[in-house]
DNA sequence: CATCATTTGTGCGTATGTATC
DNA sequence: AGATACATACGCACAAATGAT
């Protein structure tokens, strides 16, 4: 026997999938109300919401609170060029990007960094990320610039992050929390600085995916769940290899790809968001 | 006043969520169980599994049915190398991946499709993301290979599909269901045949996120929410810059990243794990 | 502007099933 | 076999957002 019974609600879960692909219900549509939906099936309306919930998450649907359940619609991708021989500090204060599309927007979660602004040069222990990335231990100190950026045009967010170690812009004195530091370099001049003492530079970019959590979802303004992330990171190297720096762009998975090489044309409209 | 009151849920996944990441809870431990929490934050089971199913959405963590809820470890991601200057045919009957450490694998999905083999070439119409990469209408054909392999060394698997547009590898007679076909091109000689009539060939390689959904999750066995996936897309111009043929990648998402530009010694083990 | 119907969100209780050890 | 832990499912009540009246 062992008649293998599957779920009651991923059976609705295929079910409604099958008629969102099939566009049965189209794109921007609302399906019924999860009250008819339960009748429909013959379910109770919790039921009836684990399997949106499990299609939410598979980002084909969206919840509006009060207005109803939506197909969601798909959007076009804008291209984040990775692998560039230019290797611009996106971080630096009044970067071309202001003329390239592009304005600095304040983020809901702002307001829980007290005294940090966007820009400013901040002197920490580094997060996992950065230590592994930088190969550095976490005894010590990296430089941290951060900003949110917005398209114009669109309204789509990124968050673009920069993480220097400390000693090669600064100099750095004690440790843990006795740690004192003065910061040689402009934040304008990390980039020339880092050149002339460690140059040649060499540079690695990456493309992976995650998924974002905490605040990011509000700071970049994505659908809360079924949206992955899409971060780009380049990391600068010395002439002999050792991490300095590193870029990290965090930007919503729908709405951005990332590409190494391009077909012609296709720089020519505001289809090109980034060079990276 | 105006309270601005948080769901109770919501507060328990910033408070389980902060205890994963500052390591209170370690990768890989397993935490209180579901009755436990509820009992410690004064609240009921199903307000705790929406915390948990929450996190899991996120990555953070696994359940376990019958064992338990575990901090999900953060494993370390292979490259693909993308843009690189030779573009092999994957999906070419005996490829050379079978000793680059990859082997072919059958898939569970692979009992709904009746008939249709890996590998084997199968005449169909052009799904819409086929019709929009490839500039095609819906009532062009067009010739899909595809197959799942998996990493030798450590289990990881990603599915291949190939993309041709039919008319280039054979001949179309008739349209809709009265169409027939014979495929003039043996698939492993595709690619050579389409240099020959369309070359010089160009290509333009790009890869994003987006969320598995169906059987993929099983088929690549990911954990089932909360992983993206990683999606190369590898696009065959001819010479005048009409797409030829496409070559997409479907990857854990937590488990690789995409590469453009790579820093020296990073080749050397298994750690390159394809080059499109 | 206020009100009301509709729709989704939150939360608890309860019962039972299934996997694991 | 028993204990433990997660999974499924239903019912109910009330809150909050939305849009129409």
């Amino acid at each position: 026997m062992a008649n293998e019974k599957t779920a009651r609600w991923r059976e609705i879960t295929d079910f409604l999938r099958g008629d969102v692909l099939e566009e049965y219900y189209q794109p921007g549509q609302a399906l019924p109300g999860e009250a008819v939906l339960a009748d429909h099936y013959a379910t109770s309306r919790p039921t009836i919401r684990k399997a949106i919930a499990q299609l939410v998450g598979e980002g084909l649907l969206t919840v509006a609170h009060g207005r109803g359940t939506f197909v969601r619609p798909r959007a076009e991708r804008r291209l984040i060029l990775i692998g560039q021989s230019t290797h611009a500090d996106f971080l630096s204060p009044a970067h071309e990007m202001i003329s390239n599309g592009w304005e600095s927007v304040s983020v809901p979660s702002d307001a829980q960094r007290e005294g940090v602004n966007h820009l400013e040069p901040q002197l920490t222990a580094p997060g996992s990320d950065d230590a592994t990335v930088l190969r550095i231990g976490k005894g010590r100190s990296v430089v941290l610039r951060f900003t949110y950026w917005q398209s114009t045009s669109n309204r789509v967010r990124i968050a673009l992050h920069s993480t220097v170690i400390a000693d090669l812009v600064g100099t750095v004195a004690g440790q843990g929390r006795e740690r004192t530091a003065s910061l040689d370099v402009e934040p304008a001049d990390y980039y020339s600085h880092l050149e002339k003492t460690h140059g040649p530079l060499r540079w690695t970019t990456t493309a992976h995916s995650a998924m974002p959590y905490g605040g990011l979802t509000e700071d970049l303004e994505m659908e809360s769940t079924g949206t992955p992330l899409l971060v780009v990171r380049r990391i600068m190297h010395s002439h002999d290899g050792r991490p300095l720096e590193y870029t990290e762009i965090q930007a919503p998975g729908d709405r951005f790809e990332a590409a190494a090489t391009v077909e012609g044309d296709a720089d020519a409209d505001g289809y090109v968001a980034l060079r990276v």
